[in-house]
DNA sequence: TGTCATATATATAAATCGCTTATATAGTTG
DNA sequence: CAACTATATAAGCGATTTATATATATGACA
């Protein structure tokens, strides 16, 4: 069926504004979906050394005075990539969604 | 993380219109999204077992004059209300995307 | 008319991959 | 001192991939 799991999507959304940590991303996808759609620990950090065997991301410094414990990710050139394709494949599902009457926005 | 896995998605949304049989689902997810992001038949069928398990879909009662090795599927309302909900979620990532620039048509 | 290749159609098994759940460890904040 | 922040790993499970099996239908070509 091709294309990234979504939570792989999901960190790359997470990380696509700005760098931030593990924990750093499980807060930003409750703030943006709620506490339930949040990943486990366990499934995050496992996703993490993933994507950057995979090279989606990539370990940056710190900031001074940040916690010694963070270890901070960013997007790599190829993670940004990913990131917009599969950004246009879900618009494209969300369009034909639409289309066939299953969001409320009416048909077009 | 919760949720459905994407073929479950893309099945929901191939029933969405209309009754199909597994390989004419296969045939409109390659028409919707191109050959490669079509599942394999492997998948296509367990998938289409759980969901008549967990009461997505059913089978309804093939038109006259139809293939006899077809098995054709509807959504159930239980379906579609998942598929609803999907969709919703989906549509609230796309913002969500837009907003971070990962799509062409501009930061609203 | 026959027959051959391709497309249609469903199904199952082994192996792999990623997530869940559980657990561990430890520093920080109120 | 409890709750939150922060990262990490292991066992188990569920879903997909890949491979294989089976069989009918269709179209081309001789």
């Amino acid at each position: 069926m091709a294309g990234m799991t979504p939570l792989t999507y999901e960190i790359l959304l997470a990380l696509a504004d700005e760098s931030r940590h593990g924990y750093g991303i499980i807060k930003e996808i409750e703030e943006r979906s709620g506490a339930g759609a949040a990943p486990s620990t366990g499934a995050l950090y496992l996703a993490l050394q993933r994507m950057q065997t995979d090279a989606l991301i990539e370990e940056t410094a710190a900031g001074p005075g940040a916690d010694a414990r963070r270890k901070y990710y960013r997007l790599t050139l190829k993670g940004r990539d990913h990131a917009e394709a599969e950004s246009v494949r879900l618009a494209e599902l969300v369009v034909a969604a639409r289309r066939k009457n299953l969001l409320a926005g009416g048909a077009s």
